[in-house]
DNA sequence: GCCAGCACTCGGTAAACTTGAGTGCCAACA
DNA sequence: TGTTGGCACTCAAGTTTACCGAGTGCTGGC
């Protein structure tokens, strides 16, 4: 978030900073318009804090923004509307970080205090948590579990040439991933690869796995056991942490009043893959706020996408995200998507250490 | 299904069935109704099959459909509109099953032919591909997975005093279930206790386990084993296998133009436990199609509800269904339903087998 | 029993009008 | 010079009115 721009001269400012009656008005607007959904007339501007100059004065100055870009005005004669970049004044400008309502923080304390159960679980139950919280539609993407060491690796028989390895992570998640053997092998065998695996893997973490099995003298356990390390090998280089909840989706639906538009921000959010992308492209712009067009991708420009990174033990992974219109109430979202973030990754973290 | 009620004497019908005119006409308006969302005028339906007399008459017998409850009209001087009893006809009265257009069914063909990976994607995708297929949402309930046997049980240490039971299934499945352990086990205790579950359970279905392991001679590895087992138990009442996926809930936006309909039926698609009762409960009564009121669930009054059980192997288990509005096209969505449950029960068989 | 004809109904659309919130501009003022 | 009250103007939204036409119910004749 690019700090307020300090160095900036009174006369002729740089694009992005405003004198303090315009940066009032701005705001003033914006939250206005957050509240009703309506365009914002000069009127209901007076009187708001910093704004102590008559509606005839604000008129003029909403002239000059609109001219500089923060405002616009659906048609001559009605109020007016803040623009994207009006949004991101806004943002940019908070002036505290925004902290939630008594009742919110309890329900989010009342959360954490009861959860229990699977991971996946609770990454669903955290996207509805959220969901409620806002009034947005939430996503949760699951942490890759990198930094988790290995428990246990297994090799399962399930059919003539096929086995399954399995591994488990301190964290308490499995992965699985299919192997073809490349001929019929003894329950023995693969029992002994199954040990060397298990020798060799644990306690190393998915990110920073060996790259060989040491030999145990017999060359077809050897082979199986190769099989078997080079699968699980390929679990840490697939996305599979990058598994997608979203909670609260009906609520694109009382966001927007065009059908046409809920319905093609309903199926961007049944593409997992684009949204998860999405997300990591938002974060990895160093943006925590991505209003309108600001994220490039085209069908949800009239929409705003908020975004935090989880952080499990220090290291990064995982995203928490909000995804509402341009008008969603940025600072109770940022409020939201933070705590609820700070507190998933502290409570995953627990999970791994315990 | 019903059946037809062939035993109706012609004069006086008993409710459910009509003279073949009416049958035609009201058959008539469904089509018309499903294809256009426009109440239907007795002109539209002069011509259709079985409906060769003029429109004056085709009034007259709309006049006694709607005295009978098989139509009603939006306001006088309008068309007639299929009420919920005039779909139930329809649905019932369908002459022939219902076959996918070409393009659809090789679509099928292809999706089940590429198949590949683990499960719980396979069903996911699969709910994405019969929201394809009929343009509704496509809900998919994961098979209990009680007949395949256990091919291998591993308890893993997660922390001082937690395990984690994991349980691999001949279909390639893994259930995982906590354990707490009341003091803290050596790695040896677990291993032995490990082994002595893996032999007891091994190749027993999960909803036909023993209800004890053989002693080993150590009290405290019996104690442990004890307590898996109980937690591999715990495995198969839970509903672990009645995992729900929704696909193309995007198209509850089509498919209804008020706003607030949309918000509501979508909240109700992320109650995941609500859905997957509503279907058992459609199925339990023996209907594969629930139209508005027929299931009972008030919120959904407006929708048709389709649903097949897949049966994997013989036995059932596993739901495939669709949810759309009323004026639904039932012969399509039918067919769909029915194919993509066979597939998917196959399909879902071999994985098993191999 | 069927049907052509006819008077009638009523939702939907369009045009004309009204209302009012909001604007831009300007002259006067501190 | 920046601020303000006043004023004429604009335009979306609501209301009224009129009209159209798809569709109905009814009836008398075939």
């Amino acid at each position: 978030m690019p700090a307020r721009n300090h160095a900036a001269r009174a006369t002729t400012v740089p694009e992005d900073d405003l004198d303090p009656r315009k940066a009032a008005i701005l705001t003033a607007v914006v939250n206005e318009y957050i509240a009703s959904a309506q365009p914002v007339g000069s009127q209901h501007v007076v009187g708001a804090p910093g704004v102590n100059v008559s509606s005839a004065t604000v008129r003029a100055e909403m002239v000059a923004l609109e001219g500089e870009g923060y405002l616009a005005q659906p048609h001559t004669s009605a109020g007016r509307i803040p623009t994207d970049k009006g949004y991101r004044f806004f943002v940019d400008h908070l002036t505290r970080p925004g902290m939630l309502d008594a009742a919110r923080r309890r329900q989010v304390r009342d959360f954490f205090d009861h959860a229990h159960g699977e991971i996946e679980d609770m990454l669903e139950r955290t996207s509805g948590l959220l969901a409620d919280l806002t009034d947005c539609t939430a996503m949760v993407v699951g942490p890759a579990h990198g930094p988790a060491p290995v428990r246990s690796v297994q090799l399962v028989a399930l059919g003539p040439r096929v086995a399954l390895a399995v591994v488990v992570l301190a964290d308490g998640t499995i992965e699985k991933q299919p192997i073809e053997l490349s001929n019929d092998v003894a329950d023995a065998t693969l029992a002994a690869a199954s040990q060397a695996l298990q020798g060799a893997l644990r306690d190393h973490s998915l990110d920073a796995l060996p790259t060989a099995v040491g030999p145990t003298g017999d060359p077809e356990v050897d082979a199986v056991a190769g099989a078997g390390l080079e699968a699980v090998r390929a679990l840490s280089t697939a996305d599979a942490g990058d598994q997608l909840y979203v909670g609260g989706s009906s609520r694109m639906a009382a966001a927007f009043d065009a059908v046409d538009t809920v319905r093609s921000v309903l199926s961007i959010l049944e593409q997992q893959l684009v949204v998860v992308s999405l997300l990591r492209d938002v974060l990895d712009r160093g943006l925590s706020v991505a209003i309108g067009t600001e994220h490039g991708f085209e069908p949800l420009a009239s929409c705003a996408i908020v975004v935090v990174p989880v952080s499990v033990e220090g290291g990064a992974s995982g995203t928490v995200g909000l995804l509402g219109p341009t008008r969603m109430n940025y600072p109770q979202a940022l409020a939201a998507v933070q705590v609820v973030g700070e507190q998933l990754g502290a409570r995953l973290g627990e999970a791994a250490r315990s």
